[in-house]
RNA sequence: GCCCCCAUCGUCUAGGGGACUAGGACGCAGCCCUUUCAAGGCUAAAACGGGGGUUCGAAUCCCCCUGGGGGCACCA
């Protein structure tokens, strides 16, 4: 069991190298809900050793990513800290510092075979169907004359001397004690020839400085753990709680993502890119729920979560150690949950950008309005505009043949819509509680059906054959407009009706259905 | 090839020896509501990978197999 009443202190250490993807967050937020949950830390800090793979902008993204997401961090590169730098890139010194007494306490060693050596040493490994390993060629060196190579300036590298007798057993919190024998645990690299750190060093280095408790990260480490767990030893320091969390797999189940299927989910509207899915109509809050619900449960019923419920709900215990694979038409129903739990004037808010992005001038008081009347239909921010978009246009112009109504041909279409015209003109008021009885009155004596009647007019007046409620956002669009669209549809059906009248009629309910 | 991890409906999961005729959610199908589309309500179909143990009793504990996943760099 691990202690909640202590605080926590943990991390998100991702390394600039690319987009910040859904697992990545999830990471970062499992991390965050600890420290807050405990009242203790949550920090960022940047891997960025390997000065090859950097790609500018990523880290600024990462940032970016996780404040959007709502996981602030209380000591980063960006803001400070008392265990700083938290770029791995200015903590050079540090490490090697640390490899240095490593080296003199006979837990690390020079190494200056040179890369092609290392290379034609694993391609006849291979060869012979063993694991690639290092074969141990300067371990086996005169400490004393390598030390005398070093200060020569020679090129080097230093290396773990790992045991090569016994095993090694680390713990890990979601899986219990893992046992590897120590000759599968290769020599690794800890600092390379330009002076960085790798990973495994700088991670426990740096770890063990801030005063990590818990280290949260991907199971893509569980195979180096136990290096990690020799290196804690052979300093001599006490060993945080290690929590390896599960891949996501794609939707299909079968393995992770690549970079080619990553960028095709574009195409469907959805992307594993924290980066890429404000603009596809996802709420944040979304993202957080549903993240957070692969690999976690609360109980067996509760699936409703705001970062505060998370916060106050989080437990390590909960974690599932099984990969999950990625189910994006879950991450649909979330964002519809969390859209219909905003307050009116913060989805109003939200949904405004996506209708200037598309080019309408919106007036802050009708959005409100609407509002309510669209917020359950939305399935993200982004369908608002293709729903409501009307709301904000001088002039719809419907399809003429979307006009011609279901059962009728064009000339009863046409005859309907000056009735309607009429009784629109005599309503004493546009509001929906006095139109719609006033329509109901008519639809009855009329011997359509509410269907008919009602559809003729929701395409006259909104331009869409799928729409908000019809009386309410006549409400909205006003008496004036109303009117407006309904003598439109008239001419719009004369026109039709001219232009097919001679020889042939009644193509026209063919066409509908 | 070697090492490590994992295993309940299609998917995310609850379950940690008897409360299991295995619960919830998404999706799917049907029905209800309804002026369209949604939202909402109800109903249905849908799972313990296989084989051995342990036990009076196993989805739950152990072993093997199978399947899936991850890793084997001077990358993280």
């Amino acid at each position: 069991m691990n202690d909640y009443s202590k605080p926590a202190r943990t991390r998100f250490a991702p390394s600039p190298t690319g987009h910040l993807h859904l697992g990545g967050a999830r990471t970062a937020l499992y991390a965050y809900l600890l420290a807050r949950k405990t009242r203790g830390q949550f920090l960022l800090r940047i891997e960025d050793t390997d000065r090859k793979r950097l790609v500018p902008g990523a880290e600024e993204e990462i940032m970016q990513g996780l404040r959007w997401l709502g996981i602030q961090w209380d000591e980063g590169p960006d803001i400070g800290g008392p265990y700083g730098p938290y770029r791995q890139s200015e903590r050079k010194e540090i490490y090697q510092r640390y490899a240095r007494q490593l080296v003199e306490q006979g837990h690390a060693y020079y190494c200056f075979c040179s890369p092609q050596r290392l290379e034609a040493m694993r391609q006849e490994q291979q060869r012979r169907k063993e694991p690639p390993h290092y074969d141990g060629t300067c371990r086996r060196l005169d400490p004393v004359a390598a030390e005398r190579r070093v200060a020569a300036g020679e090129p080097h590298v230093i290396r773990f001397k790992t045991p090569k007798e016994g095993v090694t057993t680390v713990r890990d919190f979601l899986r219990g004690d893992i046992t590897v024998e120590n000759r599968t645990i290769d020599d690794y690299i800890l600092v390379k020839s330009d002076g960085y750190a790798v990973y495994h060093l700088a991670v426990v280095v740096d770890d063990h400085l801030m005063k990590i408790t818990h280290v949260i990260r991907g199971s893509e480490w569980l195979p180096t753990f136990p290096l990690h767990g020799l290196i804690y030893r052979a300093f001599g320091w006490e060993e945080p709680t290690w929590v390896h969390l599960s891949v996501f797999l794609k939707p299909s189940g079968k393995g992770k993502m690549s970079k080619r299927e990553a960028a095709d989910l574009m195409k469907d509207g959805y992307s594993i890119f924290i980066k890429d899915l404000r603009g596809l109509g996802y709420l944040p809050e979304a993202v957080v729920n549903w993240i957070a619900l692969m690999g976690w449960s609360y109980d067996d019923h509760t699936e409703f979560f705001t970062m505060q419920d998370l916060i106050e709900k989080f437990s390590l215990e909960r974690l599932n150690p099984a990969p999950a694979a990625i189910n994006f038409s879950k991450f649909d129903h979330f964002n519809g949950l969390h859209i219909r739990a905003l307050p009116p004037e913060e989805l109003a808010r939200r949904v405004k950008p996506f209708f200037l992005e598309r080019g309408y001038q919106v007036d802050d008081q009708r959005l409100l309005r609407i509002i309510p009347l669209i917020r359950e239909r939305i399935g993200g921010l982004d369908e608002a505009p293709d729903m409501a978009g009307f709301f904000f246009k001088e002039d719809v112009v419907p399809a003429p043949e979307d006009l011609v109504v279901k059962g009728l041909n064009v000339a009863e279409s046409l005859d309907l819509a000056r009735r309607v015209r009429k009784v629109l003109e005599d309503l004493p008021d546009i509001r929906a509680e006095v139109a719609e009885p006033f329509m109901r009155e008519f639809v009855a004596q009329s011997g359509l059906t509410a269907g008919q009647v009602f559809g003729l007019m929701r395409v006259a007046i909104t331009g869409q054959k799928v729409s908000p409620p019809l009386f309410e956002s006549m409400e909205v669009i006003g008496r004036e407009k109303v009117l407006q669209r309904m003598e439109q549809a008239i001419h719009l059906l004369e026109g039709l009706l001219q232009s097919e009248e001679p020889p042939s009629k009644s193509l026209d309910t063919t066409l509908e259905s």
